[in-house]
DNA sequence: ATGACGATTTACT
DNA sequence: GTAAATCGTCATA
C-alpha cells in the first residue's frame, strides 16, 4: 500500500478530480478485513464562489469545518438523514475546496458485497455516493481522518487516460443557479459502475 | 425553539 | 414515472 501523497490533494481541484479517477480507494475493517474499489466518478466542489458548495459565501460552520483543513483529509457528512458521502479535501488550510467520490469499480471484497446486496449487480454495489459509504463502511468516524493513513486511504491505481474522461453537470445541484451547469462532474467513460448514465 | 431542506436511494403505482 | 424514508444542519426568531 502506498497512499498518494498529501502534495497530490494540495492543488487545483478540478485537476484533482479529474486525476482521481482510476485511484484506488481502500478500507481496512476492525476485523482485519480489506475492501478496494478504482474510482471511475467524481465531482468538484470549488469552495466560496460555489453555491453548490457547502462552504458557499465563506460558511463556515462545524458540519464545514472539515473543509477548511489542509488537503488530504475526508469530509464525510450525512444527507437526506440515511446516507454518508466522502470528499477528498483539496488546496490548503483555509480555503474549503474538495473533491466528491461519486462511485468506484468493485476491487477487494467482492464475496462481502454480493453477500450483503444479493439483488444487485456488481457494478451496481459501489454505483452513488451513498451506496460506496454504504458499502465502506464509511460514516462520520471518517470525517476528518487523513487519506495518506490509517483506515481509509487512497492510493495509487493505473489513473484514467485523459481521453478517456467525460466531463458533465454536476448531479442534485439544481439549487445551485448557474453553477449547476458548470462541467465540474467526471467520469471514465464506458465504466459500468457510473452513476446515472447518459 | 422551530421548521425547511438536502452533493441520495429505494420501493412502489 | 412519483413518493417515501429519515435526521442532522442551519437560518430565523
Amino acid at each position: 500500500m502506498t497512499p498518494l501523497p498529501l502534495s497530490f490533494y494540495r492543488r487545483d481541484t478540478e485537476t484533482v478530480a479529474r486525476e482521481l479517477l482510476g485511484q484506488r480507494v481502500c478500507r481496512r475493517l476492525p476485523d482485519g478485513r480489506l475492501l478496494s474499489g478504482v474510482i471511475v466518478e467524481t465531482e468538484a466542489y470549488l469552495g466560496i464562489a460555489d453555491r453548490a458548495c457547502h462552504t458557499f459565501g465563506g460558511r463556515r460552520t462545524p458540519r464545514t469545518d472539515t473543509m477548511y483543513a489542509d488537503g488530504g483529509v475526508a469530509y464525510v457528512y450525512l444527507i437526506y438523514g440515511m446516507y454518508w458521502c466522502l470528499n477528498a479535501v483539496t488546496q490548503r488550510e483555509g480555503d474549503p475546496e474538495a473533491v466528491l467520490i461519486r462511485a468506484l469499480a468493485p476491487e477487494q471484497g467482492q464475496e462481502i458485497w454480493q453477500a450483503a446486496y444479493p439483488r444487485l449487480k456488481p457494478a451496481q454495489w459501489l454505483s452513488g455516493p451513498g451506496r460506496l459509504c454504504r458499502a465502506l463502511q464509511i460514516d462520520r468516524a471518517c470525517n476528518g481522518q487523513p487519506l495518506t493513513q490509517g483506515d481509509l486511504w487512497i492510493e495509487a491505481g493505473a489513473g484514467a487516460a485523459p481521453a478517456a474522461i467525460v466531463a458533465g453537470p454536476r448531479v442534485g445541484v439544481d439549487y445551485a443557479g448557474e453553477a449547476a451547469h458548470w462541467p465540474l462532474r467526471f467520469h471514465v467513460a464506458g465504466e459500468p459502475s457510473v452513476s446515472r448514465p447518459r
